[in-house]
DNA sequence: AGCAGTTATATTGTGTGCAATATAATTTGA
DNA sequence: TCAAATTATATTGCACACAATATAACTGCT
């Protein structure tokens, strides 16, 4: 094996860690959110939503990273769920409003709990904790413009 | 909004950047490997077998953290794609041994400027890129700690 | 006004991820 | 020894992700 090699070595890479920390942690969060039906893209979409509502497709896709071809099909289930509403936006049609419904409101209170359960699973102290999430959220907004770039 | 709300917003949350960034990397691939006929699942799993083969698909799973619903496909399209080999273990019939064809092998010369390509177009460091990898590193074995003391 | 270019979402097709289940082979224990 | 429990992979069904494409609506420009 040359000295090249080395670096296809997957202890080397660093985007496999984060792709595989992605999966367990979607493993981790999978019970807990189905006791309140939804699936863990969907509890980050309920997150954006609660924030503010409502807001076009495009506008959380924006900030999920993600883009119609996910969000379409996923907020349809929403709507079917009862969580949240869609209608075109009257001053511009071309745009869906997302909306939040009563029972959408409602849900709020049920996943208050849900970051703290999930946390002191982990045994990390909330400084580790903190620590992390900024040092990931660097990494997205330097993934972010590098995709932006391309583009 | 109450206090408790706070830990609901997605700024605050750790498992976002971490999806977000995953998602990302991804994009950032997808063009690259897709000119070495894979997908960024296919090239882990070709990570794996560089470093050696043959191995069954449970060891490759217990590597990267996926389990054969993921893997059983995702073989058989490599397989068709003449980059692997498949086939039952004789020591143990329930076992499938995974190897590498000589076409696989070969993919390893062209893949060998991967690593260098992508994060070369990131801007970050390679201290940057090396404590990054350590602190998810270091996640995901808490993550998977936490998922076997479920199960 | 009206057409070209742009924008926002939807659709289609492919490839994951994963829980639940099924199947076949091996191991264990009475 | 042989049936029960365990193990390894495969199958099924559902929900993402995303590129490529389609469609409808808006904007600018003349």
């Amino acid at each position: 094996m040359r000295e090249d090699d080395d670096f296809l070595r997957l202890d080397r890479q660093v985007c496999f860690p984060l792709y595989a920390a992605s999966n367990l942690f979607g493993r981790l969060y999978r019970p807990v959110l189905a006791e309140l039906g939804l699936t863990y893209p969907q509890y980050l979409v309920m997150l954006v939503l609660w924030e503010q509502a409502p807001q076009s497709v495009g506008a959380v896709g924006e900030r999920l990273h993600l883009d119609s071809g996910t969000l379409t099909p996923l907020l349809k289930r929403m709507e079917s769920a009862g969580l949240v509403t869609r209608q075109r936006d009257a001053t511009d049609e071309r745009r869906v409003l997302v909306g939040v419904t009563a029972q959408g409101v409602a849900l709020r209170d049920a996943a208050r709990a849900v970051p703290q359960t999930l946390a002191s699973g982990l045994g990390l102290s909330a400084a580790e904790l903190s620590d992390l999430r900024a040092t990931v959220q660097h990494l997205v907004g330097v993934l972010a413009t590098a995709e932006a770039e391309v583009s």
